[in-house]
DNA sequence: TGCCAGGCCCTCTTTAGGGCCTT
């Protein structure tokens, strides 16, 4: 195992990307990203920022966001927005719900300014549907209602849901610790929780607990 | 104006299709 990926799990960034769609391929842009650090298991910082993407949004994100194209106009643009969260992040190992999307949106915008992403993405949601595989749905805001965990009853936008996404994490570290007597969960078993079959999870995290 | 993606996972599967999740 990497010495990167042998950090534990309840250190990192957690984060969250408003955008104009649903695909950096086709040509949509971040508008807003927000992002919590945890630090030994509790939020150490917290990043937030809107950003204008150089166009006008669609009716649909302005009614799904509330963000409206007069709250873009006088933001600064992703560019800047993107070199300050490079900034942030660091090489710090990252967090997202469905981060398949995420990372796409990270990748492009930091690929627009020439930036690596330095650490490496894990999915919140594909960890969730493994621990919790009874649960309605595994939507953020069902998880978060399912858990019982705090929130502010704002959905949507980049920090609210940064913040609910890292409750989740660390509920389910918290889970995952009580359930198979871990002491602190390494950040490498919950990449590979994403990855591996459920029937194979028990495995997983026997061995673990053994080690 | 209208529409767009992609990875994971389940099953009436694997020579495939469709739901889930994100904006």
């Amino acid at each position: 195992m990497s010495p990167a990926l042998n950090r534990p799990a309840d250190t990192l960034v957690v984060l969250d990307f408003e955008t104009t769609g649903l695909s950096p391929d086709q040509g949509d842009r971040a508008i807003e990203i927000g992002a919590v650090r945890l630090l030994n298991g509790s939020v150490a910082d917290r990043f937030q920022a809107l950003m204008n993407p150089g166009r006008r949004i669609s009716g649909f994100i302005e009614n799904y966001t509330g963000i409206s194209n007069a709250m873009l106009a006088d933001a600064p643009p992703c560019a800047e927005v993107m070199s300050e969260f490079a900034a942030f992040v660091g090489d710090d190992h990252l967090v997202a719900h469905n981060a398949s999307f995420d990372s796409r949106f990270l990748e492009a915008e930091f690929a627009r300014i020439g930036l690596p992403v330095g650490g490496t993405f894990v999915c919140s949601m594909l960890a969730a549907r493994r621990l919790y595989p009874q649960a309605p749905n595994h939507k953020l805001g069902t998880l978060v209602a399912y858990k019982n965990l705090p929130t502010e009853g704002v959905y949507h936008r980049a920090l609210a849901d940064a913040e609910m996404t890292a409750q989740l994490w660390l509920q389910m570290l918290a889970d995952l610790e009580q359930e198979h007597g871990l002491s602190r969960v390494p950040f490498a078993v919950m990449q590979q929780l994403t990855r591996t079959a459920k029937s194979s999870v028990a495995a997983l995290l026997r061995r673990e607990a053994q080690r």
